[in-house]
DNA sequence: GATGAATGAGTATTCATTCAT
DNA sequence: CATGAATGAATACTCATTCAT
């Protein structure tokens, strides 16, 4: 007789909106933005459309917040070592970690990399990335510098454009690539250039 | 007041079935298919709406058109020494040659792009596209081999990733990754790569 | 954790009924019925949307409350010397009363008016209206006949319209028209109306 | 086979504007802007949702354009001697002039009235009414002071709100005040206030 | 009595496509 | 070949109302 808790209300709330950020990433990773609508989430989440704007102000609000916890998902492990010295090992560990998080999160980057081409959608996304990964970069230089390689410069952007195109490849055709196999070649790849 | 000619009607058509299939490329490219309306690419096009539908059966087929005539005008300059082994310089021509294509056709490029990251767009496309390049990876892996790497297919994999990894760079930042230096530094990193 | 009478829950039933009612009026005068939300009605009175359904069947129920309760406070002062004859200082004191009344009620003026406007939201209310101003017609009847007036009808008719005039400009730009001054004028100029 | 031309087209699209606009100002006037519907417009000029997209922008731009052209086709008739002195009979045409133009525009008014209830509908308009307005007052005034009045300020004001309040009956009770009688009544009126 | 999650019908608006001329 | 008026289905979003707790 008594009314919910406000306590079980927010319980509600939060795993209903989940639910839906759930529904949409899925939706949105597998057809793009616009080509999903509103319904085809209702659906999907189980719930009424109307429901939806109970939870969120529009289409448009549920892809910002998944960009949002998809960064935070996505790089709340990767913070170590940033200003520091990567060892050997360490480096390895590095890169397989990033690959670990690529492959828990294989929906968010593809949501990523489709935002990435059109980037009128999210102008805030493309800033918010750049600062996100650029510590990556960092570390990347650190380690090349401090292995004595003979143009740090030119290795750090043919070892970037090497992971970027790594895991262009796990997101787009996961089940081609091998992403452990990929993994290790890369990393080898890596200190061949920087050795070689 | 004559009579034109089936052979002017035939150059007139041609013309103008390219003009619409140059304002789609440039609005897909920029906003997006689903983001892009017959009626923007009739304005760009300087034509009504309906004449869009006299050379075109659907917004779905100018879109069909342009990646087969992307393929065409990237790939027909694409088929020296498929079968052959490669000197150096011919393999450096031969990725030099590939970086022309790409500044050539950068939107045809951003439009693939994003098309891979929405397959059901165009389920069609991704099978073309494994064909259309499955060449290059062969020459790519006839190099490797003749240059006696001790690691072929790994190599392979690590340089393919490379090369993709530098044309997304290339599509998406184009002003922050300078073209010609990222070459240089590709040419360099693969031989690093299957000699080191 | 004495069980409240049920004279306690007869007035806190009382006492939320008139903050609904409240909240709606301001709400209802400001914005109109239709851009008003039960939603917004909630929030203004403090309670739930749910708790309003307790209160009343639907908002429209709570439009016919309020027009009806609005009619009783109106006209609850109204019914001195109805069949009877007025003085000079008792017509003036009458008109006098008539625009206090309107002064402490112009947000349900204001809504009557706009109401008047749109028949169809309240079929019933014209009606009601009607019954309600017709004692003042009568009054004002009264009165001019008693004046020795030439032309009863007319003037009535005249000084109806200008009263309802003021009325009206009172409700729409109470800060134009200073309505103590206006009340003057109407007074003199009916005098001058009967007498001319 | 040849295509319209554009002066038929032009033909077509102010037709076919006029019909919505037709249609929009009736169902305002009866129901409001807000409790009217797109699809009950479409479905009362006889065509589809969308086409009403191909001739105005939004449902409030038919509300705009119906402001705008129900202010010309009041007030296009409204320029005589608007600085000058009238004489009785030019008053008396002027005040029957003003009543035939109600008559015309009944709806048009009636829109005009539930608007100026609903400000937040359109702020502009009250600007532009006051402005379209004054000159009346103008009129009036000089009328006013040219006869003798000893209180120009308070005849003006009971006079205009006379007026005001007799469009009113006419506009929400047009069945029950006939207007020639209210027009004559108005009249006599005015030169008593004046002249009492 | 009180809450707010949930629903579903409704609203304005867009847009690919058709068609008479 | 060329036009743009016209359609209808779809889309994002709103809101009165219900209901389990």
């Amino acid at each position: 007789m008594s009314p919910k808790t406000s306590k079980q209300f927010g319980k509600i709330r939060k795993e209903k909106k989940e639910l839906i950020m759930k529904a949409s990433l899925e939706l949105f990773a597998a057809n793009g933005f616009h080509a999903t609508s509103i319904s085809q989430i209702a659906k999907k989440a189980g719930i009424s459309k109307g429901l939806t704007y109970n939870y969120f102000e529009s289409k448009k609000e549920i892809l910002d917040e998944l960009i949002a916890h998809g960064f935070d998902s996505i790089f709340q492990n990767f913070d170590m070592n940033k200003d520091g010295v990567l060892s050997d090992q360490e480096f390895i560990h590095f890169i397989k970690q990033n690959f670990k998080l690529l492959r828990e999160n294989l929906k968010h980057w593809k949501l990523f990399y489709s935002l990435m081409l059109q980037p009128q959608i999210t102008d805030t996304f493309s800033k918010d990335y750049d600062e996100k990964i650029a510590p990556m970069f960092q570390v990347l230089s650190n380690f090349i510098k401090a292995q004595g390689s003979n143009d740090p410069d030119g290795d750090l952007m043919a070892i970037s454009a090497m992971l970027e195109g790594a895991f262009l490849y796990c997101v787009v055709t996961p089940d081609i690539f091998p992403i452990e196999v990929m993994e290790e070649k890369i990393i080898n790849a890596s200190f061949k250039i920087i050795n070689g």
